[in-house]
DNA sequence: GGTATAATTGAAAATGAATTTCAATTTCAA
DNA sequence: TTGAAATTGAAATTCATTTTCAATTATACC
C-alpha cells in the first residue's frame, strides 16, 4: 500500500532512543513487568520506523533482527507501548489496526483514499487545540485523539475517469 | 456499554424517511441492484436508530420487525447504505465496526472513554472547516471524516481514586 | 399476465486478525 | 544462588467479518 508523507522524518537519534527506553522500562516497572531482550528489540525496531504499522509488519521486521522473537511477543509488547504513549493505534476501516510511533513526533493526522487505501499524513496545530478545548469543556482527561478525512485522492480521481 | 448524547435527536419524519429511501434505491439503481422489503426493513429500523450500532446490534433489532431477516442481509445492506453515504463507519478501537446514520445530522465527533468505552458525542464545525480546507490543500475529495478524542471521563477519574 | 435473466437471500462455511493458553524459560529481588 | 513471578512463543481459540451456494425473488421484456 503507497504511504506517503509530508514531512521528512528523521530516523531518531540515540538520545531520542534513550529517552523512549526510559519511558517504557518506567512504565514497566510501574505495572510490575520486567525487562526482556525481546521488548528491547521490539521498541527499537519500532521506533526506527515510520508511517503505520500492522502487528504483521512489525512482527516481519522484527523478525529480520532476531528470528526468534515471535508475533505473540511483538503483538503483546505493541500493546505495552500504547499504554504508556509511546504508540498509538490508528484505525483506517480496513480491518486491521495500525500502529504509529508518537514518540517526538508532531501530533498529525490522515487522510485515506477510500479507492486505493493510499494514507496521507497532515499536520493541523488546529486539530490539537480542538480536542484541548473540547475535552475541557466536558471535564474529559484526553489522552489522545485522531483525526481523519477520508475520499478519493488526487490520482485516483484521474485514473477513474477512465471507461470501467 | 454507556452511551451519552449531548443533544436530542429527534426520531426522522416521514417526510426524512422518504427522503432517506429516495437516496438509497437511487442508489441501488444506479450499480444495478434490486429494491427489495428486506433492504426497506433494515433502512427504517437502522434510521430510528440513535448512537453507533454494530451489524449484530442492528440485526437483532431488525429481527424483533421481521424475524425472517438474516444476519448476511443485514451485514450487506449497511454496506450499501455506507456507500451511498447513508451510514458512515466509526471506529473505537475495540474490535467491532459501528455504523452511525448521517442522516439529516450535523456532523458530529465522538469522545471515547478508554476506561469504561462509554462515548459522548459533540459537535464541532471547525472540524468540518478544518477537513474542508485540508482536503483542499491537498487535492483531495474529502467525503467525510472523523474526530475522535480518547481519554478517561470524569465518572471512571472519580471511582479509579478508589483503592484498587 | 407470463417468462427469462439476473440479483437476492440466508444458513453455513471460511477467513483472518486478535487473543488466550500453557509448558518451558528467563528475570530479578532477596 | 534461589525461588517466586513474569515472559515467551507455538499452537489453539475466539469471534467479527466475509464468502459460498442453492433456493428464492425482483425486474425488464414480451
Amino acid at each position: 500500500m503507497l504511504q506517503k508523507r509530508i514531512d521528512d522524518h528523521a530516523p531518531p537519534t540515540r538520545e531520542a532512543m534513550r529517552e523512549a527506553e526510559d519511558i517504557f522500562y518506567k512504565h514497566l516497572k510501574r505495572v510490575g513487568l520486567k525487562h526482556t531482550d525481546q521488548r528491547d528489540a521490539i521498541l527499537h525496531t519500532f521506533l526506527e520506523t515510520r508511517d503505520h504499522l500492522s502487528t504483521d509488519e512489525l512482527f516481519r521486521m522484527v523478525r529480520k533482527k532476531d528470528a526468534k522473537i515471535g508475533f505473540t511477543t511483538v503483538y503483546r509488547t505493541l500493546k505495552l507501548l500504547a499504554e504508556c504513549g509511546l504508540a498509538s493505534e490508528v484505525a483506517f476501516h480496513d480491518g486491521v489496526t495500525r500502529y504509529e510511533h508518537q514518540f517526538n513526533r508532531r501530533s498529525h493526522h490522515h487522510m485515506v483514499c477510500t479507492e486505493c487505501n493510499a494514507s496521507v499524513e497532515f499536520f493541523s496545530p488546529e486539530a490539537g487545540k480542538l480536542s484541548e478545548d473540547i475535552a475541557r469543556r466536558f471535564r474529559f482527561d484526553a489522552a489522545r485523539h485522531t483525526f481523519q478525512i477520508y475520499g478519493i485522492c488526487e490520482d485516483c480521481r484521474k485514473t477513474s475517469k477512465k471507461p470501467v
